[in-house]
DNA sequence: GGGAACACTTGACGTTGGTCAACTCATCTA
DNA sequence: TAGATGAGTTGACCAACGTCAAGTGTTCCC
């Protein structure tokens, strides 16, 4: 929670900010790895990256952004708060995920608090300088453009979700995100405790025991962290998914 | 609901399919108007107007995108469907505005449905076309991705308000958009049915005239499709309008 | 080892919103 | 004018989820 446990990460040598293995790690991104060599060497010459300790606050809701943000290591959890006390969890994002690019372009206040989840480094893009080579790089653009539009639809996803589905559909959506395989059986350990995961999938942590309860009957059991899927066929059918596509 | 309601209402002159009034129209919407009228009138040589009648359906949830869509006149509803028939408003468009793009970019099948929930005329802009021009035209790129990113964030407070206020208070949210003014008193005329309302807000016509009974107390009275709102600062307070940024 | 702190679960109960049915009212049509 | 139709409202009831409180580990720390 304490803002100045986070630590600048930088050894600027080449007149970059970034060390080589950041510069490295942010060319795997696949955010960025369509993006030539020389054109990820420009647009990182203002970067740095900083480390922040779990419960970290990255930055808080109604902030103004400064910097277009990476998680190179760790979890970064996006809160949305409203003024009685309510807090939700909106997004939840891993390692080589992009986040408030949307803020960012926008210069508008951010409408979420971040918080690392996990101990985390983060990379920065300047504001001011990444708006720059937005409007000058039509390459970033265009990449900038579809990973916006892929966030985008997972978002109307989430909207539909939210407005057509029960908590234990929500949550059987979310289990089926965490597993890779498509059929058959799987046992899938959580990545977050079971209060985040609660937020997450939008309701209270008493409400998700009981969801995964009624889980059981389509073959979901929790042990702890671990979760076996029994027949995930049979509960992606349970939550409707991909028949969305009518 | 009959998809050959819709009547082509073309004229090819110049090698261009649009008509100059129509072409003028598109000039004059936000979202273009920072382009040069050159560029403008290269990204919508391929362009042509759709009219639809009421009820029409544009396009079908699952159908895969063709053209990227904008409401030169009428009203669009895009609604998400579930496999066991429950059936959403995600979003209401009027004229001006632009729809799709997150689809029409990154070439999967649309999540939403489309309705013309007034008769309108729909200017289609053909995605492969429009995709080569977006990657060409970088001015195109900046100005996409921006209208893209404040679209971004209304989905953003969509998701906060649907898992953090009640229906009434979501309601209340509506109202306060369709107003102008941010003080003091004000009628508004509710711009679509009760029904379509409802779906936009995100509960059953008997919840939503339920909510509007519980606004009573907020000095909200309805009579028909007008609505009268006493005291438009309380209004906010009430759903806590603008208080996000704690 | 004792106990404080925390995460999670379970039960009892209240509130919110959905469901079903009846009713009103306006519009449309024969 | 009578009847049909559709939108909206209202009431009774129910299911889902939130709230509050108690209870069970588990971890951590002295």
């Amino acid at each position: 929670m304490d803002m100045n446990a986070q630590q600048r990460a930088n050894s600027g040598t080449d007149g970059h900010n970034l060390r080589p293995e950041d510069l490295a790690a942010v060319a795997r991104l696949p955010l960025f790895c369509d993006l030539s060599p020389a054109l990820l060497a420009e647009i990182t010459v203002e970067a740095s990256v900083t480390k922040y300790a779990r419960n970290d606050i990255i930055f808080r809701q109604g902030d103004i952004p400064n910097a277009l943000r990476v998680v190179l290591d760790g979890q970064v959890g996006l809160t949305g708060t409203i003024a009685d006390g309510g807090e939700t969890m909106v997004e939840i994002l891993k390692a080589g995920e992009m986040f408030i690019p949307a803020a960012v372009l926008t210069e508008k206040p951010f409408l979420m608090s971040a918080v690392a989840l996990q101990p985390s480094r983060i990379l920065s893009l300047p504001g001011e300088r990444f708006r720059r080579d937005v409007r000058e790089k039509s390459d970033l653009a265009y990449v900038m453009l579809t990973s916006l539009s892929r966030h985008f639809r997972s978002l109307v996803r989430e909207v539909k979700d939210l407005k057509l589905k029960s908590a234990a559909q929500r949550l059987a959506l979310y289990l089926i995100g965490l597993t890779t395989k498509r059929e058959g059986s799987t046992i899938v350990r959580l990545p977050h405790s079971k209060s985040v995961i609660a937020a997450r999938v939008g309701v209270r942590p008493e409400t998700l025991s009981r969801a995964f309860s009624h889980l059981k009957g389509q073959g979901v059991v929790v042990d702890g962290n671990a979760v076996s899927i029994a027949d995930i066929p049979a509960l992606r059918a349970y939550c409707h998914e991909g028949e969305e596509i009518i």
